[in-house]
DNA sequence: CTGAAAGCGCTTACAG
DNA sequence: CTGAAAGCGCTTACAG
C-alpha cells in the first residue's frame, strides 16, 4: 500500500543547488508565483500577460534553468506530457526482453514525435496475486495516460482506473468491454497460414500451441480452425496445448499418425517453438522436406537453448509490433484529448514465407 | 521552455466515483487526518500509535477501499522516485536500437529493484547543434536524477546540469572531470585481444577502428597500441581508421603487406565492423584460416546487410552492458540521497573466445 | 499518543 | 493585466 514510496526514510534532498522553482522564478523577475505559471503555461487558460512581464518571466526562467516539476503538475489536475508505459509479464524482463522490445521502439518513436516523454513503470514483475499488483499499478496515474502491455494483466487494477476516467490504451486486443486496444489481427493471419499449407497439399496438420490462455493465443487458435475447415484441412485433433516439454513424443506421433505439419506460435516464453524445433532437430527431420513448420507471430532473438537447426527463416507471418506500439501512443494521446471514445484497433499481420513450408512428404 | 507541457486547454478531471482520500479515513475514524497519514505509513518514522486508533484507522481504510494517491505521495516525499534516462545518437533509435537495449535491461532491472521509475527523454534524435539540445537536456530535471548514455555527448548543456548540482551518472568513460561513470574497461581488454593475436603467432596485424573519436574509442586504441607493444605484435602502421565503404581496399593491401590478423570495434553503427566482415567475405578468404579476425564489443545483432559469413562467433570480448546499466542506477542513487562524492566505474569485460583467432596463415 | 500547521510545486478561479 | 488565495493529497516536524 504505501509501498509506492522506496523506503529511504531520509528526507533527501538533492544536493547541490536546489532545482529552481516557479517561486524562484518570481522572485527573480520581481511578479508573483502565480503570474509565472501563466506565463510559462503559455496562452493554455486563454490569458494574456504584458509583453515586457512574459519576457522577463521567460529570461528567469531561461536564467535558472528552470523546468517544471511533473509530478507537482500532475497533483495540481494538469498535464505532465509524459505518457506510462507498465508491462506485465510472466517471467523477468530479460527473457521476455526480445519480445518487449520493438513494442518499445514504435511507443518510443510516435511519443518523441508527439512529443511526449515516457515513464517506464518498473517492477511489474513483482506479486503474482492482484493484492501487490493494486499499487503498482496505481503509480501509472503519475503519466497523463498509460499504455499497458503483456500477455496477463490483473484485472481489478485495471478496472478500478477505467472507473476513474484515467485514459489507458492495451497493446494486444483484450476481452473486457469499454477498454481501449490496438491489437494484431492474428485471426486472419493464422487463417492464411492454415490456408497456405493446404495450397501446399498438406491435409493432415497440427496446431501446437501453449497452455496458456491469453486473447491473442485465443484468436491464433480460432484463426487457425476457421482457417483449416475452409481451406479443407482435417479438423479432428487439430489442436494440441503443450508446456515446450513434451513434444518429442507428440511429434513421434503425430508422424505415425500422418501428420505432415506443424503449426505452433510464438509467446513471451517462447517455449511452444522452441520445444518443436527443438524435437525437430532431435528427430533428424528436415523440414520443409519430411515435416512442413509455420509459426503464427514473429519468432523472437533465438531463445539461448532453442535449436536454430532449421534452414532459414520460419514460414508464417510477422506481428507489426512496432506499428502497434507507434498506433498505441497515437490512440492514447486522443484519449486523452478527450478526443476519442474508447476505440479497439486491430492491424494486419505481413505473411512470411519463410523456408520450412513445402509440399508434404510423400507417404511412405 | 513551455514546451514540456503540451497544448490540451481542457483541464481533464477524471469522471467516476470520487476516491477516497486520507481526509475521508479521518473523518469516519474520528482522528485527524495527519493521524491517518501515520497509521497508514506504518512505523516508517518511528511513531507509535495506540492500538485502538490504529485499528480504527485501517478498518475505516478497508472501508472505503483506500489507496494512497502516488502523486500526492511523491510530492509531499519531495522526491519523485524518477530516475531519468536520456539517449544521445549519432541517428534514429531504430540503428542503435541493439546497443542500446541491454542498457536499458540493465537499468529497469535495478530501477525496479530499488523501487524507481524510468523516465526516459525522447527525442535525443533531434537537433545536432548544442542550443536545440539545450531546452532537451534541461528536461531531465524532471526527474530525481539522470543516466545519460551515448558516444556524442552535447557538453554545456551538462555542463550546466553539473553546476547546478542535479544528480547524474554517465554509461560510458567520460573525460570531463567532476563527472560520475560506470564504463567498461576497454584498454585492459583491448589489450588482452591483442596479446592474444600474439599468443597464437601473429606479428603484423591491423586495427581497423572507426573514424569517429569518443572515449570508448580512444580507450579501445590505447588498448590495442599497448598490448600490441608489450606483447611484441609490429606497431608501425597499426591503426587504420574507416567509415566502413572502403574496406576492400584495405584489405587487399594488407595482405599485400602480410598482415595475417585485424581487429576491428563495435560502435553503435557497426559501420567498422560489417564492412570488415562484408570484405573478408568478398574476397572469399576463410577465417580464421586464412586471416585472423578479433572484435573489441559486443556484436549487437547483426545489422541487415552484414554477412554473417564468419563461420561462428567473433572472438574479442563482451561489454558487461547490463551490468553497466545496474551499475549506474546504483550510482546515481547515492548520488542523490547525497552519499556518495562523483565516482568512477570501469567494469571488467569477459573475453569471447570464438570461433575466428587461429594461427596465422603460411606465406605463400 | 494525537492534532494543528506548514509545506511539497504546481494550477486555477477570483479579485482587484 | 497581475496578485493573493485556495487547493490537488499527502508527509513531516512541532506542539500539546
Amino acid at each position: 500500500m504505501s509501498d509506492t514510496v522506496p523506503p529511504s526514510p531520509k528526507p533527501p534532498r538533492a544536493a547541490g543547488r536546489a532545482k529552481p522553482r516557479q517561486s524562484d522564478i518570481a522572485r527573480a523577475a520581481g511578479v508573483s508565483q502565480a503570474t509565472v505559471s501563466l506565463v510559462l503555461r503559455g496562452a493554455a487558460t486563454g490569458v494574456v500577460l504584458a509583453p515586457e512581464t512574459r519576457r522577463r518571466v521567460l529570461r528567469a526562467a531561461e536564467d535558472l534553468g528552470y523546468v517544471p516539476d511533473p509530478v507537482a503538475t500532475r497533483l495540481a489536475a494538469a498535464r505532465n506530457g509524459m505518457l506510462g508505459l507498465y508491462t506485465f509479464s510472466t517471467t523477468f524482463p530479460t527473457d521476455v526482453a526480445h519480445s518487449y522490445y520493438p513494442v518499445l521502439v514504435g511507443v518510443e518513436e510516435e511519443a518523441a514525435a508527439q512529443g511526449q516523454d515516457l515513464i517506464l513503470f518498473t517492477g511489474a514483475s513483482r506479486a503474482a496475486d492482484d493484492s501487490g499488483d493494486a499499487a503498482a499499478v496505481r503509480r501509472v496515474r503519475a503519466a497523463d495516460g498509460c499504455l499497458f502491455f503483456g500477455r496477463h494483466v490483473p484485472e481489478d487494477p485495471i478496472r478500478r482506473l477505467s472507473e476513474d476516467g484515467f485514459p489507458f490504451v492495451y497493446i494486444g486486443r483484450r476481452e473486457e468491454p469499454g477498454i481501449s486496444y490496438v491489437g494484431a489481427d492474428y485471426v486472419s493471419a493464422s487463417a492464411e497460414v492454415a490456408a497456405r499449407l493446404a495450397a501446399q497439399g498438406h491435409r493432415r496438420v497440427r496446431y501446437l500451441r501453449e497452455n496458456d490462455d491469453a486473447p491473442a493465443s485465443t484468436d491464433r487458435e480460432r484463426g487457425v480452425v476457421e482457417g483449416a475447415r475452409d481451406a479443407g484441412l482435417e479438423t479432428a485433433g487439430l489442436v494440441e496445448r503443450t508446456d515446450g516439454g513434451d513434444v518429442d513424443a507428440r511429434l513421434a506421433r503425430w508422424r505415425g499418425e500422418g501428420v505432415t505439419a506443424v503449426i505452433t506460435e510464438e509467446t513471451d516464453t517462447g517455449a511452444a517453438l522452441s520445444g518443436l524445433t527443438a524435437a525437430v532437430a532431435r528427430a533428424g527431420l528436415a523440414c520443409p522436406g519430411e515435416v512442413s513448420l509455420a509459426l503464427l507471430g514473429t519468432a523472437t532473438a533465438a531463445p539461448a537453448g532453442a535449436a536454430p537447426a532449421l534452414g532459414g527463416e520460419i514460414s508464417g507471418f510477422d506481428v507489426p509490433m512496432r506499428e502497434m506500439g507507434r498506433a498505441a501512443v497515437r490512440l492514447l494521446l486522443d484519449l486523452i484529448e478527450g478526443e476519442a471514445a474508447p476505440r479497439r484497433h486491430l492491424l494486419a499481420c505481413e505473411p512470411v514465407s519463410g523456408a520450412t513450408i513445402g509440399p508434404p512428404a510423400p507417404a511412405n
